[in-house]
RNA sequence: GGCGGCGUAGCCAAGUGGCAAGGCAGAGGUCUGCAAAACCUCCACCGGCGGUUCGAUUCCGCCCGCCGCCUCCA
């Protein structure tokens, strides 16, 4: 089965191809940089990253484009309520102006940078902000971040050819979209004009009398006092801003041409904002304009209220803080991308419990294999892998075998499990699935109790059908080396990351730099100690004096130190 | 009012026209000085009522309940 993915367009799982050859061009629509990331924001954009590093696991080069819309009237707001710029004369109440509590919030999360002074400084805090959250969410970096101010001109050269070709008309000097001018108005969202009933949403503000249908959508709208304003050149729209759908037509075509594979976005996005790009673009670029459309849900707060007053908002920082970011996507993989993930400490939690069995034995592989003796430092061990890394694309390509030795034909089985379960509209849960039956099944063959440094026969499941397969020897340092690095190199498709220069170069080179283990690090100096507390530990074990083994437990325990006895004697972690 | 989605064990969550994955929690067991970890075993008839079918949790209809969208929104 090859990859298949819902399309909001057609409202139906499809084959997936790209237009070009080995080559997928995605755009989605990023924040608007009026505050800081916050968690549901994570689960979307992880969810992103996720399709792109699957993609490239099938060995797709991903031209990624993502933007942020820095100029929108939140913004100005927020400014305003923040330092009481860029307001027009309504919005600049002195009541509200420079309030202590909203500005120190902005400021946490921007710390470390300039102080903004206005909706362009705001909105380029907030991409910091953004920047450094998604590095925390191990989000890899897109190909391409795009600001809405940059693109100005074009979004003014593609009114105007609005225009020109009666899809769009002024009214005192605003730019309005014609949703009549375009029958295919209505088709992503699976609604026509006619069944939506107007204002029932109870928010429509606006006056409507100027518009020729109540759906028509501004393009343009001028500004007023300090807003933020560019010249177009045309008089009957001679100043003013662009409206939020009208950017998001031109980046994306800008970047990856008039047509391309994926657009995306959050379910919110799909009407209006994503109807309106297709409104905007097809008359233009042609139909269709985007190959495939997808939406995952939203993070679903399940009734708990969030808010600052409280004093109980989690942001993606303090997400990663408390459960370590390998949870953290583990966790939002455990759930599909098109179902509402409801969300609690106590979830992520309990998700995490599960995620240990697959995490700790990692950390006894890791623990085998750094001190194996036929494993040199930095240097794999010879004839596992084939690693091909093409120096004229940016994107990895790792060819390894990962189903070598004792185990392998349990990782064989995974992998299959994994790729049928991704292929299949990037069905996460049940990857995880497959994850914990693989991990299961390791135990459950010994994997806990093989030695590094020796050799071990293949399985009795080995010899097939008749025996006609000889038996074949392999290093147990090899085959354990083959398990982690499955291991890792599938989680990384999923956005947990394990970066190990020692085990997995190549892939350590894909990750983002290992910063997580301050605590091991913070550890060395204090290494011989332990030890020597261990030792004495053993020796009271081996003399039966069991009141002192437990005290010198209960002094590593209180360490932060988790010591475990196994038959190859004890191991500790942290 | 319109459009769409959902309702699977205490909790989370896949899935299939033919005896319901996985995880958390729970119970029992193996191992262990004790723990821990791991392994083994146990734990659901899929919101309700009809219909189609040899057979439906899976298809259709109705009902009940929950949620989202209907020009702020990842």
């Amino acid at each position: 089965m090859a990859l298949h993915v819902y399309n909001t367009l057609t409202r139906r799982k499809e084959l997936f191809t790209a237009a070009q050859p080995n080559v997928v061009r995605i755009y989605t629509c990023g924040l608007t940089v009026y505050a800081p990331m916050h968690i549901g924001h994570a689960r979307t954009y992880s969810f992103w990253d996720f399709f792109r590093r699957y993609l490239e696991y099938l060995n797709y080069h991903v031209l990624s484009v993502i933007n942020y819309t820095d100029i929108d009237d939140r913004i100005m707001q927020k400014a305003a309520e923040l330092w009481g710029t860029d307001s027009d004369a309504g919005s600049a109440r002195p009541g509200e102006l420079g309030s202590p509590q909203r500005q120190s919030d902005v400021n946490q999360a921007a710390e470390g940078l300039p102080e903004a002074v206005g909706s362009v400084d705001l909105a380029e805090k907030m991409v910091a902000v953004f920047r450094r959250d998604c590095r925390r969410l191990k989000i890899k970096d897109y190909a391409a971040y795009t600001r809405a101010t940059d693109f100005v001109q074009g979004q003014i050269d593609l009114a105007a050819k609005l225009i020109e070709l009666g899809h769009a008309y002024v009214v005192d000097g605003e730019v309005f979209y014609s949703v009549d001018s375009f029958p295919g108005y209505g088709k992503l969202s699976g609604r026509t004009i006619e069944e939506q009933e107007v204002g029932a949403s109870g928010r429509v503000t606006e006056d409507v009398s100027r518009k020729r249908n109540p759906a028509d959508f501004t393009l343009w709208k001028p500004s007023e006092g300090k807003q933020p304003r560019w010249e177009t050149g045309y008089p009957d729209w001679p100043q003013g801003r662009p409206g939020w759908h009208l950017e998001c037509s031109v980046m994306s075509t800008t970047m990856l041409g008039s047509h391309f594979d994926v657009h995306g976005g959050g379910v919110d996005n799909m009407f209006p904002h994503h109807e309106n790009e297709i409104a905007q673009s097809e008359p233009v670029c042609g139909a269709p304009w985007v190959r495939y459309w997808l939406h995952p849900e939203h993070l679903d707060l399940r009734g708990v209220k969030m808010s600052k007053s409280l004093g109980n908002v989690i942001s993606p920082g303090d997400l990663v803080n408390d459960y370590g970011d390998q949870a953290v996507r583990w966790f939002f993989s455990t759930t599909h991308y098109r179902s509402k993930l409801p969300f609690s400490p106590d979830l992520i939690a309990s998700s995490l419990a599960g995620f240990e069995k697959i995490s700790r034995l990692l950390k006894i592989l890791e623990g085998k294999l750094s001190s194996a003796p036929d494993i040199e430092q930095g240097v794999p061990v010879a004839g596992l892998y084939a690693s091909q890394r093409d120096e004229t694309q940016s994107v990895p390509r790792l060819r390894h075998y990962y189903n070598y030795g004792h185990f392998g034909e349990l990782s064989t089985k995974f992998m299959q499990r994994f790729r049928e379960a991704l292929d299949d509209d990037l069905n996460t849960p049940q990857a995880a699935a497959a994850f914990f039956d693989y991990v299961g099944e390791l135990y459950s063959a010994g994997i806990e109790s093989v030695p590094v440094g020796a050799s071990l026969d293949s399985p009795s499941g080995d010899a097939g059908e008749g025996g006609s397969r000889p038996a074949t020897t392999y290093s147990s340092t090899a085959s354990l080396l083959s398990v982690y690095r499955c291991l890792t190199r599938h989680l990384y498709v999923l956005g947990v990351e394990y970066p190990n220069e020692l085990l997995y170069p190549q892939l350590a080179m894909d990750c983002f730099p290992a910063g997580g283990a301050e605590g091991e690090s913070a550890l060395a100096p204090h290494k011989a100690f332990i030890d020597a507390l261990l030792e004495a530990r053993q020796q009271a074990r081996r003399d039966k004096d069991f009141a002192k083994s437990d005290m010198i437990r209960d002094l590593l325990a209180g360490a932060g130190l988790q010591v475990e006895d196994t038959p190859q004697g004890p191991r500790w972690s942290l």
